[in-house]
DNA sequence: CAGTGAGCGAGCTTCCGCTTGACTT
């Protein structure tokens, strides 16, 4: 009997173009990325022991892992994960979680999934490098001894259910400094001023060199300007090139599809996932900015049958990120002649963003020809320069776009008196750096090196989903702009309203993540600290080289993590926590503040701490924070009417009571023991009739939306169709089965076998 | 789902990186 043969790859998509390369005898199946891990509860790190993790088959991972033992019983095993940290550790969890022998488990790596590249392969196997393993052990135990030790500290000093890690705290940590030197930046006005010149018959406009600084120069420089004369004192041209960009990684794409299609990080990636199933692409997750040779040649073969030899520059990029593991090859389409692909329209805008990006790669630089004229005024230092830029040879800004229309300068001689038509002074301003997008985001954590091309999406949400940061809409404001304009000699000012500061988009941290931030920073400088990764990254590459044992580099890790925890254990919530006084109550006499609990924002009115003599009148008053006011902004004005909640707004037609409050999810209306969410509206002025209605809408909808009733198990109807539920727990009706006729005895059954409802991260209330 | 707020108590939360469907109300 022929000899059986098992390849081992990470991903489905791989493994189906693998099995395309090769004949009977030999089965590709693929493991879904990582099989074992360190547990999800507890810390799996024994650090009496010399930091020995312990790895488990998470149990979404048994079918894949029962799947291949079967599959590798008898055959001999081709381990064929990529050829980096990860992939390698990846070979090495399958070998133990299927007890392969040596002598039937053969390593490969191969860059392309070309059959030459997987022969070729195949032809040298190795043994799992073991060294390379314990860098990638070293790396999850470190991350998980971060994250898993700070994060309780967080808990405890700020909020449950916080969390910290190595790449996230260094995110927020990014997102709250640009938002602090945002807030501290000092906007200054400067004038700009422009100026049309007449030169034999053209109109020529140019901009005097350098800003200046005040209304009152600005006004004098236009006056001085009248009884001046202008004379051309240089010419100068240049030749320009610009070269196309390298073919997209991950993170350049997020970037260019944030740009130019205005998707977000997640929307991307998805979008390439499909793109990628269906072999239009090559692997979307990569930092690596090479084609293979085969790519490259087919691309040249296509810009010269398209466009020409003048068009095709075949060249190979290097990859510029000093992270980059380059298991992959730069995001492409996996055949140049398809010029669209995609199931649908954004799928289709995708596509061909990748592949007019890796084909203008390979394309010619464009050639541009700019000028500069320098004209001198007279008793003037300063001169004004006029720009003029032609292309001469599109190259790659023929697949790329991009190219600008022709500014031609008028036929001019140095030494040449020009008439000056019209000047203007307008006020410009400067601007502080620019918030975060997340693809901006994306691109800084890239270039401290930190995080991978898996996990920048994933990294994105977990900030936001925690409540650190928020993407937002910026609506910016209305701000007073002055200008002054030399008309033919006529000198006149005038004053308009130009918005400023708007914005999509864009990143901004919770008071929250400020909180964290400051605290992190006090008590784990190290750890936020931009250059941690890249001096761990080092460490973990003495590793993979045999220089290093990974229980050497955790053991000094965590000499010097252990006293960091121990004293911030000792900080008390007050050190951590804002507290800020917003006045004092004109009633009681009485300081108000806004302070943060372990339940988000709230504010108090009176001390905390009561002196001792002093009876229980003078406890503190709690309140919950007016609707969409922060720690930062709320008002005493705002913060006093709160202290009257819960409010008696009136009775109900058969005179239940109806009182109104806000609660960790907003403003509500309650009657007996029934809530009603009253989102957008105000507690405080919301009338009876108003209540009466709404009362009437939500009880009407949800026995719309009823079945049947049993009391506490009810059948409903969902967005996924109907469902049974008990309040704890949902279970859908089976196809098939009529859910009105369903009886108590079935729901109960249903609920029974329904699995226990998945948990969703805990919604917290804004700060 | 609709409490509270310091700190204590039980028991819960949490990391990064590899990969897709399963799942949601």
């Amino acid at each position: 009997m022929a000899q059986k043969n098992l390849i081992i790859v990470e991903s489905p998509a791989k493994a189906k173009t693998l099995s395309k390369f090769l004949g009977p005898g030999y089965s590709v199946k693929s493991t879904f990325g990582h099989i074992r891990d360190l547990p999800k509860k507890g810390l799996g790190v024994d650090k009496e022991h010399g930091f020995k993790p312990t790895y488990e088959i998470g149990i979404d991972k048994q079918k894949v892992v029962n799947e291949l033992k079967k599959t590798a019983r008898g055959a001999v095993v081709w381990l064929a994960s990529d050829g980096d940290r990860e992939g390698e550790a990846i070979a090495w969890h399958v070998s133990q979680a299927l007890k392969l022998r040596p002598q039937v488990t053969k390593r490969i790596v191969f860059h392309e999934i070309t059959k030459p590249a997987l022969s070729a392969a195949m032809d040298h196997p190795r043994a799992v490098d073991m060294d390379l393993v314990n860098a990638q052990q070293a790396r999850r135990i470190l991350d998980r001894l971060v994250g898993y030790e700070l994060s309780p500290m967080l808990w405890k000093k700020i909020q449950p259910g916080l969390s910290a890690g190595r790449v996230q705290s260094v995110a927020v940590r990014l997102i709250v400094e640009r938002e602090r030197e945002i807030q501290g930046f000092k906007t200054k006005g400067q004038f700009k001023i422009t100026a049309d010149f007449m030169a034999g018959g053209h109109k020529l406009p140019a901009e005097l060199k350098e800003k200046l600084p005040a209304l009152k120069v600005a006004e004098e420089f236009l006056n001085k300007a009248n009884g001046s004369t202008f004379r051309v004192n240089g010419i100068q041209t240049k030749a320009g090139k610009r070269n196309p960009s390298a073919p997209f990684t991950t993170s350049t794409l997020q970037q260019e599809a944030a740009r130019q299609l205005r998707f977000s990080v997640k929307q991307t990636m998805t979008l390439a996932q499909r793109l990628y199933e269906n072999g239009h692409i090559t692997y979307m997750r990569t930092d690596s900015t090479n084609l293979s040779e085969l790519a490259i040649s087919e691309a040249e073969r296509y810009i010269l049958k398209n466009y020409g030899a003048r068009y095709s520059d075949p060249k190979r990029y290097k990859t510029s990120v000093r992270s980059a593991q380059e298991a992959h090859e730069a995001i492409r389409p996996t055949g140049f002649a398809r010029t669209v692909a995609g199931a649908d329209e954004q799928q289709r805008k995708l596509y061909q963003l990748i592949w007019r990006r890796a084909l203008a790669s390979q394309m010619s630089p464009a050639n541009l020809q700019n000028t500069e004229l320098t004209i001198a005024m007279s008793d003037f230092q300063i001169p004004f320069i006029a720009k003029g830029e032609i292309l001469n040879f599109d190259g790659y800004l023929k697949v790329w776009g991009g190219a600008k229309d022709d500014v031609v300068l008028p036929p001019i001689k140095s030494g040449q008196k020009l008439k000056l038509l019209a000047m203007t002074a307008l006020e410009t301003f400067t601007k502080p750096l620019a918030r975060y997008s997340e693809a901006t985001l994306v691109k800084k954590l890239e270039e401290l090196g930190i995080g991978r091309p898996s996990t920048y999406a994933p990294t994105i949400n977990t900030v936001q989903s925690r409540g650190y940061v928020e993407k937002k809409d910026l609506e910016g404001s209305l701000r007073q702009v002055q200008s002054i304009t030399n008309k033919s000699g006529k000198i006149s000012m005038h004053t308009q309203e130009l918005l400023v500061g708007a914005d999509r988009g864009k990143l901004v941290p919770t008071p929250l993540a400020e909180m964290t931030t400051d605290f992190l920073m006090k008590h784990f400088t190290d750890i936020v600290d931009y250059d941690f990764t890249a001096r761990a990254e080092s460490d973990l590459d003495k590793i993979a080289d045999g220089h290093l044992t990974w229980q050497q580099m955790i053991k000094k890790f965590y000499a010097g993590l252990e006293p960091l925890l121990a004293r911030s254990a000792k900080v008390s919530r007050a050190e951590t926590v804002p507290l800020r006084e917003l006045g004092t109550d004109p009633a009681t006499k009485k300081p108000i503040f806004a302070r943060y609990g372990r339940f988000g924002p709230f504010l108090q009115r009176g001390e905390a701490k009561p002196k001792k003599d002093q009876d229980t009148l003078n406890k503190p008053v709690f309140a919950p924070m007016p609707p969409s006011t922060t720690l930062d902004n709320v008002t005493l004005e705002q913060a006093l009417p709160m202290f009257k909640l819960p409010r008696g707004v009136g009775q109900t037609e058969i005179g239940e009571p109806i009182s109104a409050d806000i609660g960790r999810f907003g403003p509500f209306l309650k009657i007996n023991s029934e809530f009603i969410s009253i989102k957008g509206r105000d507690p405080m002025i919301i009338n009876e009739t108003q209540a009466r209605e709404i009362i009437k809408e939500h009880r009407d909808k949800k026995a719309k939306q009823t079945i049947r009733d049993f009391g506490d198990i009810r059948v409903l109807k969902g967005r996924y169709g109907p469902y049974v539920t008990n309040g704890v727990k949902n279970a859908r009706v089976p196809t098939g089965q009529e859910p009105a006729n369903l009886s108590l005895e079935q729901c109960r059954e249903l609920l029974k076998n329904a699995a226990g409802s998945r948990k969703r991260p805990r919604r917290r209330s804004k700060a």
